[in-house]
DNA sequence: TATAAGCGGA
């Protein structure tokens, strides 16, 4: 994308050739270089252009009135050359005379001219012999045709070739063009560097426009530039519809700052202009249950119930979800089978769902019973089905059945996967079969199959929990120089096993190899090196891992903070925040505190109380977890009168809000 | 909007 980008010529850079001279430069061909019409078509275009019996007085008649323009069009933009065109009508041009035929005409056979290249001639004809004046309106079709051909930095010449050569200002519809076809490719540095443009130029953009950059930016998983168009547009003076505060929603919440979601969910609903609708709520929902916010997603989903915003099966199926996380599986059951009263096809997602609440809640005979009712009713069952009753199987101790249902799935042709696999091989194992256990997984390594970390794990701690110690030294071992594994699975089982030195070997080959292109091995590393305390190896790993180009998230920094306090680094820690944050990485709150609590023990308090001050602002961060982290911060340096004013002030919150005051504050007192 | 399934143990 970045090449694909800086191809895109900035705007004083290389002014433009003549058109002539850029399309020889593209195509082979010369003179116009126009390529022939790609379907032959049985009509000789001078018959179109001339009819023999009229004069030339006629002709301009004929064309203005007595048939049918459609047709006419059309035929011209697949039948007619630029020269044809050029040999027609050069009587007519020059000599301070108008062109025969209307601008809008030949705007009209720009836009149905569907290539590029041709269209581009006519513009370039109509701008030269035809005499036509320069206009942004022909500009902005043959921009259009350039973009659908994928035309990039040509297209954007176009514009800059606009104001150079004719002084016309590129308008919204340039722009806009220009922009939502980039960003339909996917090339959002580009689209942006443009939507700057057309800010420099005073235009300004629409609702569309932006949703589009929103959407695209979302997409591509860039949250901080979703965020930044989103405020953007929330800050600028255009009054929102649905889809443009939805979009801001989205984007919000995907990048987690859902207090500012909620914020705009409450302004659509007392303003009344917009009322929120459903996947205003869904989106939020969604976000909510994402994070392991359940109370707030149910209390959400009874607002939106209340208000009679209508449910779609998404919201649904997440709100089954949320009951079970949360142990009310009879909540989650009469969602389940209230589904078609509200208008709604249940999908097999939906049954899967509830079939797993059954399980967590050990309601295994209902789980059984909606397992079967599906099959009378010829629900379609997939992978998932099975192994969501594999695994239910397995939970109430009937791991005959379990096999049972590996077969039967087989039989219907629903191949088993690795988590069908380690489910079941950690069922049988734990029923004290496992030999059983040992001869599946022997079968699946010599099968070729491709080898899953979690599925060896899981045969590795079979072994162990069986006293089988060498059987699973055998196991690792093989890992150290693996064949048919491929490393970066070697590297995160050894991990994962906290075989430190065999995982730090085969690492390091890996990445000297350049092979390490899973976030989640370097990931599982730090975890590793952090478990047992070598801060050093920590850090090491996340070099690596920026150096890789991969971009760290929440719990990485974390680790890497934690690493460069134990190491006693506090300016290290402070410069990867400060970097970090800058780069747009959304912390959590644990990694503001983690700061805090490191500033505080190098003893920088002008820096906890700037940290402070900024962290008091943001409206993402819970104020009363932040009052305790600086009281104990303040208390572990000894200077007890400052931990006494933020204890104050949490005091001073809770008796505002009695029921917020609760022990765990007290105990922290 | 983009939802569902595995190991294990700090």
């Amino acid at each position: 994308m970045a090449a694909l980008a800086a191809s895109i010529p900035s705007p004083h850079s290389s002014p433009s050739l003549p058109l002539k001279q850029r399309l020889s430069a593209i195509s082979a061909t010369t003179k116009l270089a126009i390529p022939p019409p790609s379907s032959s078509s049985s009509f000789p275009s001078k018959q179109v252009w001339r009819n023999p019996n009229l004069s030339r007085h006629q002709h301009h008649r004929y064309i203005d009135r007595s048939i049918n323009m459609d047709e006419l069009l059309s035929l011209l933009s697949r039948t007619t050359t630029a020269e044809e065109l050029h040999a027609v009508m050069s009587p007519y041009a020059g000599g301070g005379r108008t062109p025969l035929l209307s601008l809008r005409f030949m705007v009209s056979l720009l836009s149905r001219e569907p290539d590029w290249r041709r269209s581009v001639a006519l513009l370039d004809w109509m701008l030269g012999p035809a005499g036509y004046s320069p206009s942004v309106f022909a500009y902005n079709v043959a921009l259009r045709n350039a973009l659908r051909a994928r035309q990039w930095s040509f297209a954007s010449g176009l514009v800059l070739e606009m104001r150079s050569h004719h002084s016309l200002s590129p308008d919204r519809v340039t722009y806009s063009t220009l922009i939502s076809y980039l960003a339909r490719a996917g090339l959002l540095d580009a689209a942006l560097l443009w939507l700057r443009r057309m800010d420099a130029d005073r235009v300004s953009p629409d609702l569309v426009l932006h949703t589009t950059l929103i959407e695209l930016a979302l997409k591509l998983n860039d949250h901080s530039k979703a965020v930044s168009i989103a405020s953007r547009l929330l800050g600028s003076s255009s009054p929102l519809d649905l889809v443009a505060f939805n979009s801001i929603i989205h984007a919000f919440s995907r990048a987690g700052l859902l207090r500012e979601a909620q914020q705009l969910l409450v302004e659509m609903r007392e303003n009344h202009q917009v009322p929120p609708d459903t996947v205003t709520y869904s989106t939020i929902l969604c976000a909510l249950v994402a994070r392991g916010r359940y109370l707030e997603a149910l209390s959400l989903f009874s607002e939106m119930r209340d208000r009679r915003v209508p449910l779609d099966l998404m919201t649904v199926n997440i709100m089954i979800d949320a009951y079970g996380q949360l142990d009310m599986a009879r909540e989650a059951d009469r969602l389940f089978w209230s589904v078609r009263k509200l208008g709604l096809e249940p999908s097999i997602v939906t049954y899967n769902t509830m079939l797993r609440v059954y399980g967590d809640a050990e309601l295994f005979g209902e789980a059984i019973h909606l397992f079967r009712l599906m099959q009378r009713k010829e629900i379609q069952q997939n992978v998932v089905t099975y192994n969501t009753m594999i695994k239910i199987y397995g939970k109430s101790l009937e791991h005959e059945k379990a096999g049972n249902l590996m077969q039967e799935m087989q039989l219907k042709e629903i191949q088993p996967n690795a988590i069908t696999y380690s489910t079941i091989i950690s069922i049988w194992a734990r029923a004290g079969k496992l030999e059983r256990a040992a001869k599946l997984f022997q079968k699946l390594r010599s099968s070729g199959a491709e080898i899953d970390p979690v599925l060896y794990q899981t045969m590795i701690v079979a072994y162990e929990r069986a006293g089988l110690v060498g059987h699973a030294k055998r196991l690792l071992h093989e890992l150290k120089h693996p064949e048919g594994i491929a490393k970066e699975t070697a590297v995160a089982i050894l991990a994962n096993a906290g075989r430190v030195e065999e995982a730090t070997w085969v690492f390091r080959q890996a990445a000297e190899a350049g092979e390490v292109k899973d976030i989640t091995v370097f990931k599982c590393m730090m975890d590793l090196y952090s478990r047992n305390r070598r801060h050093v190896n920590v850090i090491e790993v996340f070099e690596k891992m920026r150096a890789a180009g991969f971009f760290p998230d929440s719990e990485v920094i974390a680790v890497v903070l934690n690493a460069y306090g134990k190491l006693q680094e506090f300016d290290k820690a402070d410069a990867v925040y400060k970097e970090m944050e800058e780069e747009g990485c959304i912390f959590s709150d644990k990694v503001h505190f983690q700061m805090l609590s490191l500033l505080g023990m190098k003893r920088d308090f002008s820096r906890v109380e700037s940290l402070l001050e900024k962290l008091s602002a943001d409206p993402n961060i819970d104020k009363k977890e932040l009052n305790l982290v600086a009281a104990s911060v303040y208390e572990r340096a000894n200077k007890l009168d400052e931990a006494s004013r933020f204890v104050s002030q949490i005091r001073k919150r809770a008796s505002s809000n009695p029921l917020a005051l609760d022990l765990e504050l007290y105990s922290s007192v």
